[in-house]
DNA sequence: TCATCAAATACAATCCATCTGAAGTTGTGA
DNA sequence: TCACAACTTCAGATGGATTGTATTTGATGA
């Protein structure tokens, strides 16, 4: 199916014959009635009543005009689409791991629907070294993760938020000491495979053998625990001090923690050039 | 725009490459990358990333191919409409004078709705005379009208109901006799210009001479009237019917007045052959 | 009913866009 | 660094679309 010949159809909604249309098209009416003649052909009915001079659409034929229209409209939203001088434009695929699509998603979609919306965004989650090989692989576009070495080759890391990373205690136990802590309750770990989890592990090492681990995957879940008394727990303070209440303490830990970035990959090319720099700065925006 | 482009540009959305497609789709691999590089030469964008091996889709690639699947899917929408078996199908002009449009339409949406589902229906109103004509003209595809004479040539007539016409007095006047009521009551005629006036005033002129009428424009408003004693009138029985209260009395006139007929009316030619008789079908079996 | 005219169709020649096949280039992975 | 697979480029072939001209057809008016 011709796209030309649709629109030469779609004209002849507004315009009474064959020659006004081939005029008005720059066409000669030889062709405007082989077009139409190849598209009756093509689709196997009678779109015009050429019984009549003028030949006339039929209910059919002028239903099939209605729709072109449709198609043709539809084209134009595609050209449309790619003449627009805004940096952010298509569909981006973009990774984030769990605390960032909290911390950082809602306020970046709020962002682009405000500055972007010839984009749109399909998002996935996952774990930070996973992320930042999909984007390296370019099964994504750009993802959010916590720093990790070695970074894959090629890709562009940029900070957009830094995290303390502060210990969560029962509100019973807000006096003890490190010491007297590891000795009366366990240590609740956020599941080590993930960005964080994997931080706090390799900080642990230096700082004590546990004797008592609790192993989980959901920081609510983790909280919660520490809530009831089961345990302590390391975590990030804007996650912490989302589930925070009287319950539950905050003790800044930054001496034996280090704290840890939140960046975004992009791969390090000349495509992505064109829109790292539009797409980090709907990241910050909402800090 | 070449559509065959776009097909190849949708299949690359779930097709890891151009070599992949090219096999798929029948084509050389040739052809597929001097497609995409025309489509990208259209459009005036990157739509891959040509760095890598596999070319990857831009963001805005996969925007394209995205919208693009929408293009495609309009026209199946055009293909498959013309495939329907069905008779009834495209966009029909029908013509309706006042009255069918009350009595008649709402039923043949009905079952239009039902049993014609790839049609779709525009409605004009007008008078018999104008409606017919524009029947002749091709300007409406179909019309329900009063019958009128002469018929315009070429047009095809078929009766859909026949409507006999009554008196409405006002009840304080039931008794009176026909001498009686022209002497206490002014006739309220219902405009001449239309099919129904034409017809009762044509019948007028053979029964008496009237001293006094009230002309007006509204079936409704007319039947108001005699509600208030303000005349008497005559018109199809439907319609009185309609807006018959106690305030009113209905009496049978048939020696008076001849009673209408409602037809469709389509243009005698093979088009209409087509379809001719599903709409009718579709027109009365609402009675 | 016929003559006339405008409008559409038919057809051959031509044009242009697209496809193929072969040769050349470029990422990728060993 | 090499080999290979994948893509691009190019020249030539192909086929669909357009044009110009001749012919047909429906509309109009005498």
């Amino acid at each position: 199916m011709n796209l030309r010949a649709l629109e030469t159809l779609v004209q002849i909604l507004t315009v009474p014959s064959f020659s006004a249309v081939a005029q008005i098209r720059n066409m000669t009416l030889s062709a405007v009635s082989m077009q139409m003649k190849a598209l009756e052909a093509e689709l196997g009915v009678e779109l015009f009543d050429r019984q009549s001079r003028p030949p006339r659409l039929t209910p059919l034929g002028r239903q099939v005009a209605l729709q072109s229209r449709g198609i043709l409209e539809a084209r134009d939203t595609v050209t449309t689409l790619c003449q627009r001088g805004e940096k952010l434009v298509g569909q981006f695929l973009i990774g984030f791991i769990q605390t960032a699509s909290v911390r950082i998603l809602p306020g970046f979609l709020e962002a682009a629907r405000r500055e972007a919306a010839g984009a749109s965004f399909q998002f996935s989650a996952g774990l930070s070294e996973t992320l930042s090989d999909f984007v390296a692989e370019g099964r994504l576009d750009a993802a959010v993760v916590t720093q990790v070495d070695p970074m894959p080759a090629h890709l562009c890391v940029q900070r957009l938020a830094t995290e303390e990373m502060v210990m969560a205690l029962p509100a019973t136990h807000a006096d003890a000491d490190q010491v007297q802590l590891e000795a009366q309750l366990p240590f609740i770990r956020f599941r080590p495979s993930t960005g964080i989890g994997r931080l706090i592990s390799a900080s642990l090492s230096q700082v004590s053998a546990q004797p008592q681990q609790i192993i989980l995957d959901s920081i609510e879940g983790t909280l919660e625990c520490v809530k009831r008394g089961l345990g302590y727990t390391v975590l990030p303070r804007p996650d912490v001090e989302r589930y925070c209440d009287a319950q539950m303490v905050i003790r800044t830990v930054s001496d034996l923690y280090p704290s840890r970035d939140l960046v975004l990959v992009t791969r390090n090319d000349r495509q992505s050039d064109g829109w790292r720099d539009a797409l980090f700065s709907l990241m910050v925006t909402q800090e």
